[in-house]
DNA sequence: TAAATTGTTAAGCATATGCTTAACTATCAT
DNA sequence: ATGATAGTTAAGCATATGCTTAACAATTTA
């Protein structure tokens, strides 16, 4: 529990936006300039500049500017944090849920409420 | 892509705060009721309301009253939305990048710019 | 060099978020 | 019935978000 936080919830928050992640899904692709990025969305370039941004300060994306394109592309990396968070709950959460189970089925002898 | 995606839009957002995130880590070891969601954290009950509420819409957690307390617990389902996108990400990210590794192993021949 | 391409910055604006306090309701205990 | 407990609703407010349009800058290309 380190400022590790801090990028987790940049992270989980650039996943919360369809346009980010519509984003993301083109850039599973590979490597993409920001117009290319901007073509199917419904919004003007500095809009997809300031998700792009946000992109960026999760570290889910990197950019790099060459001549007067700058190319986008994917970080798995970053993405693991999010995963991690969310399997480790999902562990606990079944866990719990399989004590539960377990104390029903225990006390199924009598009756239920 | 179904509507499914505005519930994937609210569950990211849930998760992308430290408040919500902690909530949920409290219910992991078990159902609480308001009071004792709110006991930890440095703000007004009224607060915490609001955020059980963006938890609730969400569907990561479900509540119940009775009488004048309100038990709320942990939904591991709704988990899985998210969950099921970012391992779907990270599965094809990873094999993006094992293809590039590829490209870039066959043109080692020569020498990296 | 002039024009087109690609991206960037700045300003403004409407709406959403994350809190607060105050007032109120419902239930339980005495 | 009285008071304490648990939760709820409403209003207000500061800041953040998600866009827009209007300049502006830096590269190609012709």
């Amino acid at each position: 529990m380190l400022n590790n936080l801090d990028l987790l919830d940049q992270t989980f928050h650039a996943l919360a936006d369809p346009v980010r992640r519509q984003m993301l899904e083109r850039l599973t692709d590979g490597p993409a300039s920001v117009s290319e990025l901007a073509k199917p969305l419904p919004m003007s370039l500095p809009a997809v500049m300031q998700h792009l941004a946000v992109l960026e300060e999760s570290g889910l994306v990197t950019t790099k500017k060459v001549g007067r394109v700058r190319t986008c592309q994917i970080e798995p990396d970053a993405l693991g944090r999010a995963e991690d968070w969310i399997n480790e709950r999902r562990t606990l959460w079944s866990q719990r849920l399989d004590r539960l189970g377990d104390f029903l089925a225990e006390n199924e002898t009598g009756g239920q409420q």
